[in-house]
DNA sequence: AACGTGACAAGGC
DNA sequence: AGCCTTGCCACGT
């Protein structure tokens, strides 16, 4: 598959986020400059190889919450990911305010 | 070419 | 808190 140019502009991005961190799809999207354009930026990931070295599993949604089924082995492998960078959970969630990059990220603008 | 589906997000109730 | 709706857009049928 031949990324667009958005793709790699998305993925740019994300590689950007520091270790021990997290980012959002929303923000990603946001610094990319495009707004309200958060699916964009998982259909980006969903399109990665699989021996990619972009540290995909650093984005999470909005809620704090890895964007998995719970039960799936992705969802482990996230999980595993990113506890190995001491990134702790609360009731599965993650603390934004605490592990989110970037740290002075606005709360996402209401669409019109 | 319409239609449904996503690793989303925010509002409304 | 949880569910539903809407906005968004790339892709596969």
């Amino acid at each position: 598959m031949v990324p667009s140019v958005t793709y790699n502009l998305i993925w740019s991005v994300i590689r950007r986020i520091p270790k021990g961190r997290v980012s959002t799809y929303g923000r990603v999207a946001d610094i990319c400059g495009l707004i309200g354009q958060s699916r964009l930026v998982g259909y980006a990931l969903h399109a990665l190889p699989r021996d990619t070295k972009v540290p995909w599993y650093r984005v999470i949604n909005a809620q704090g919450r890895i964007s998995f089924p719970e039960r799936s082995e992705a969802y482990r492998v996230q999980k595993r990911f990113l506890e190995s960078e001491r990134i702790t959970f609360k009731q599965g969630k993650i603390d934004l305010t605490r592990f989110g990059w970037p740290p002075d990220a606005e709360v996402r603008r209401r669409r019109t």
